[in-house]
DNA sequence: GATTTTTGATTGACCAGTCAATCAATCCAC
DNA sequence: GTGGATTGATTGACTGGTCAATCAAAAATC
């Protein structure tokens, strides 16, 4: 899966401003292009159709995060560090601005009527899961698959709020709350 | 602000109906009055436009979460036993339905774009959080904001992802979850 | 018969997607 | 290396369809 060559990149990057400006992903490729500095026509020709360009506007900010989820994991020394490196990779400034949140939020939208959107999305879920659930085998045991699941969605809820109210909660804030359920959940075993 | 008059009642379920199977606030109002059995032109002459049908439809959830949430506290006896409620209340059959659930994600989406939309959401969540840190004080003096904040997310997470796969969580189990992480917190103090 | 409810028909705007045409670069033949 | 052929990039103009919103008339209610 190579990157993205330029013209379509400048497309799927002004795809993602123009869906987490306005929140919406009734956005029409006219305005998207537009931003991008080119003809609607132009991203017809590259896209297909506007559904593809959204799915690859998708892709775009999926692979993203697995960037800085690899890295993190990269970086870390023991499962603890990991899973919490796991957790901060959540909340970089690549994966928390506030365009890219609300980009999200309607990724989640757009998963009840795409099967490809659902698919893409359940990708995101089942790594994140098992990131999760393979570090804290060691340290939580047989419960690891629970906790892990109680972690993704403490994420996803403080995800969806920011999109809310963008810039309420720093990226501290937000992993210092999801690391303290951890340390909860770790304490409560022993 | 008394219950809706019949006809209308009928227009808000049935957009509730649209917009969660359909997964999307680009449903027309077509379709919203077809489903309720009436004509397009009916639902202008009693919303006005379509903004504040879907408005008076947000109104129409909150309330009936509203509602819950009030029964689940007059039930209660003790501090423990409310903030308990408060969380069940929200995966109750009435509110955890999946095109409920479908609709909820819809306005986060609308509060994006609706200033009013947002703050009616944010109503919810000043109430949520304030229930639920009245009757966590007295179990966890100053830290009661904080740990409200955590739950509050967690239910928010479990929302969204069931609105992703319906039927893949019951309500037992998202109650179970946010109940866990309350035991896990009030443990952690002491 | 006056008032309210309800409708079908209509309009005007908007938008996804198409198409024919232009332009620039690359390739190739000599 | 020069001139013509081929290809991909790019656009503006157009179309077919959809939809929110309006309105005047019909149906129902009192």
């Amino acid at each position: 899966m190579a990157a993205l060559p330029a013209r379509k990149q400048q497309l799927v990057e002004a795809a993602i401003y123009e869906i987490g400006t306005s929140g919406s992903l009734s956005v029409t490729v006219g305005q998207i292009a537009k931003r991008a500095g080119v003809s609607a026509a132009l991203a017809f020709h590259y896209f297909g159709d506007k559904d593809r360009l959204f799915l690859a506007t998708m892709r775009y900010i999926l692979r993203i995060y697995g960037d800085e989820a690899r890295r993190a994991l990269l970086a870390a020394q023991s499962p603890r560090e990991r899973v919490e490196g796991v957790i901060r990779s959540c909340f970089t400034p690549a994966n928390f601005r506030a365009e890219v949140v609300a980009t999200w939020l309607n990724f989640y939208v757009m998963a009840q009527q795409s099967a490809e959107a659902r698919r893409l999305l359940s990708i995101y879920h089942r790594r994140l899961k098992s990131n999760l659930t393979r570090d804290l085998r060691p340290l939580a045991g047989e419960r690891a698959s629970d906790i892990a699941l109680r972690i993704a969605g403490l994420i996803d809820g403080i995800y969806f709020r920011s999109a809310l109210n963008p810039n309420e909660t720093t990226s501290q804030q937000a992993s210092a709350h999801v690391l303290t359920l951890l340390d909860n959940e770790l304490e409560a075993l022993s």
